[in-house]
RNA sequence: GGCCUCGUAGUUCAAUGGAUAGAAUAGGAGUUUCCUAAACUCUAGAUCUAGGUUCGAUUCCUAGCGAGGCCA
């Protein structure tokens, strides 16, 4: 902010002159004055005052004269214990406003020439999308337009888990009890797949009870854990499907054909549940044209000497220097373990987007497999592993525990997203305010609360934080809720539509002569100045909720404004015009922080 | 067992080492001849425990307790 910028010099000055001290402009913090006190910004003398040799009121006495006497802009101050309050000019507040007003850029970062590849969502495709993944595509979502916002070149990719042996167990169940079934607008290509995983695991713990009593009778005397070890291993059904898994990797054509063919059906699924959530990718990856990749980075550590081989052939990384314990990276047969594919996949990013930042959104159960890819990349000396950030979340989990699909406890996506269209439509008939609405834009509306209210109250809450969700109270339309943020914009749209009908002029000409601000104005100014501020450090701290708490707390002091204060009531025209543009600045920045959430405001609701 | 993360009002969330720990919700009391009451105002209510570093600790360090996760 440009004033403050001032008072940093200015202080540093008065240091110099007043104390024969040195202290550097930039070094300077200058922190909100609280509430309680009067002023708008505020120096905390304590950490100085070896400097000063003298007592913290004297030496804020002594500042705070300085600042009065040498800059215009502060017009008074006060000193509470080792807290200097300064007080800003009016004056100023509306010359910044104006400028604020003025700059069309206001909140984005010109292009800094870095590239950042942001890989999120990244599903199985065994199963439909869940309430995790909403806060995972919410997540990557949001992060990669405020890293935009910064000025980053972004790039949204979708590692798909297409392969392996979750989508056999489909297959298989879907072979034994499909009967020729394919999706059906009432029951999505993803869901479909879905339903036969769990057929697949019904009937898997099925032949587990069987041969358990089966082995039971056989084998007296051994204790039942180890007969039931056997028994999941044996299982008919399981070994089928480990034999779909060898078939696909052999090329067969029959597995390949149906594997593709459920595959197609659940990125159909997909496709609707992210067009319906609101997010786009730019590229997409696939597991299976990855999973053999890495192979040829485990033998250049070899060679490098940073891996070793075991007897047994496998090859191993010891990270003990780092705290954590060896990694295995090949088995000794030669065959591949997660590591090794990420490695491969992290080079193949690289090739295809040469970033120097790399985001994986990931759950926090894979904390360590990150930790880890990101130490060897670097002992790989990679020019992008100093680039590599896990953004860990914690698990959404319900008041019943963990969400298991085979337990049928997960909260599904779309049904939750529809569900909450349905709230959103019940509560605006309830309050009567759209009857003009025809039936597309009423439709339109209650599918931007509902997913404003669902993103807001996802992403608000510090990623790594675990989310209790509520199924029956969770998500509200009132208070700290996305809806409350949207609901100022559509405040304000009705407040400028009416400054265009009656011809206002509020143009920074029209106000610049206001002189005198209520408090409530100030601390409205002082919070969209704040707006780029806060870009910076979401994008410093991949935090959407930085930006999601910004936009209550905007809403907020413009709802007291609001309450308050006359806009088309106030007789003189300058403060009237400075009001409606104010107005104007606040729901220009509202939607520009929900569009960094992902999340549409309405003109009216 | 080893490692990682989290612990703040009844509940859901805030607080670059700064002042009297902020909101929302649930509870209590009020506000609508005036621009959208999905709102506003007032009220009551919390830092897991014990040490340490510091002028100052919700924040940093150590130990313990509790919740979740990862690794065998």
């Amino acid at each position: 902010m440009d004033f403050e910028k001032k008072i940093k010099e200015s202080i540093s000055q008065a240091f110099t002159e007043l104390f024969e001290a040195t202290v550097a402009a930039e070094d300077i913090q200058l922190q909100p004055t609280r509430k309680d006190f009067e002023g708008s910004v505020t120096f905390v003398i304590f950490p100085y005052l070896k400097l000063t040799r003298k007592k913290p009121e004297e030496t804020g006495q002594l500042l705070g004269e300085y600042l009065v006497k040498n800059l215009d802009l502060v017009t008074d101050f006060n000193v509470v214990k080792g807290f200097l309050n300064l007080c800003i000019s009016e004056q100023t507040w509306v010359k910044l406003f104006s400028q604020i007003t003025q700059d069309t850029n206001f909140g984005f970062f010109p292009a800094n020439g870095e590239k950042v590849m942001v890989e999120y969502s990244s599903p199985n495709t065994n199963k439909p999308l869940h309430l995790g993944h909403l806060r995972n595509n919410f997540l990557g979502y949001s992060v990669s337009q405020i890293l935009a916002a910064n000025g980053y070149d972004v790039l949204k990719v979708n590692l798909v888990n297409d392969r392996g042996i979750h989508i056999c167990k489909s297959m298989v169940a879907y072979k034994k009890f499909g009967n020729g079934e394919t999706p059906t607008p009432g029951r999505k290509g993803d869901k479909l797949v879905g339903d036969f995983y769990v057929k697949f695991d019904q009937e898997y713990k099925k032949e587990i009870a069987e041969l358990l009593e089966q082995y039971k009778a056989e084998n007296p005397g051994i204790p039942e854990k180890e007969l039931k070890a056997k028994a999941e291993k044996e299982a008919p059904i399981l070994k089928e499907a480990q034999d779909t898994l060898r078939k696909w990797e052999q090329g067969d054509e029959a597995t390949v054909t149906l594997w593709k063919k459920m595959n197609s059906w659940v990125y159909d699924g997909f496709d609707f549940s992210y067009k319906l959530m609101g997010v786009t990718f730019d590229k997409y990856y696939y597991e299976s044209n990855t999973y053999l990749l890495g192979k040829d980075i485990v033998e250049e550590g070899q060679q490098k000497g940073v891996f070793y081989q075991k007897e047994d052939n496998s090859v191993w990384v010891d990270l003990s220097e780092e705290g954590l314990d060896e990694k295995l990276l090949l088995r000794g047969d030669g065959t591949s373990v997660y590591m090794t594919q990420d490695m491969g996949t992290a080079d193949l990013k690289f090739k295809d987007w040469d970033m120097t930042k790399s985001i994986y959104v990931v759950g926090n159960e894979q904390d360590y497999h990150f930790k880890v890819l990101s130490i060897i990349m670097k002992k790989l000396d990679r020019e992008y592993a100093e680039g590599i950030y896990h953004l860990s979340y914690g698990m959404v989990d319900l008041p019943s525990g963990k969400m298991k699909s085979r337990e049928g406890t997960v909260v599904d996506a779309d049904d939750l997203i529809f569900e909450m269209i349905d709230t959103a439509k019940e509560r605006t008939a309830t309050l009567g305010k759209i009857e003009e609405f025809d039936n597309e834009e009423a439709q339109a509306l209650y599918r931007m609360l509902a997913l404003g209210a669902l993103k807001y109250y996802l992403l608000r809450v510090d990623p790594k934080k675990r989310i209790l969700f509520n199924p029956q109270e969770s998500v509200d339309f009132q208070g700290n809720t996305g809806v409350y943020i949207q609901y100022n914009h559509a405040k304000i749209c009705a407040i400028v539509r009416k400054a265009e009908r009656d011809q206002i002029d509020y143009s920074p000409a029209a106000f610049q002569s206001v002189e005198q601000l209520h408090g409530i104005e100030v601390d409205v100014i002082d919070l969209l100045s704040k707006y780029p501020e806060k870009i910076q450090e979401a994008g410093r701290e991949y935090a959407p909720s930085i930006i999601a708490n910004y936009a209550y707390e905007l809403s907020k002091a413009y709802s007291k404004f609001y309450a308050e204060l006359p806009i088309f009531g106030e007789q003189d025209e300058a403060i009237k015009s400075f009001r409606v543009a104010l107005s104007k600045e606040v729901a220009k920045t509202i939607e520009k922080a929900m569009k960094l959430l992902g999340t549409e405001v309405p003109e009216r609701m």
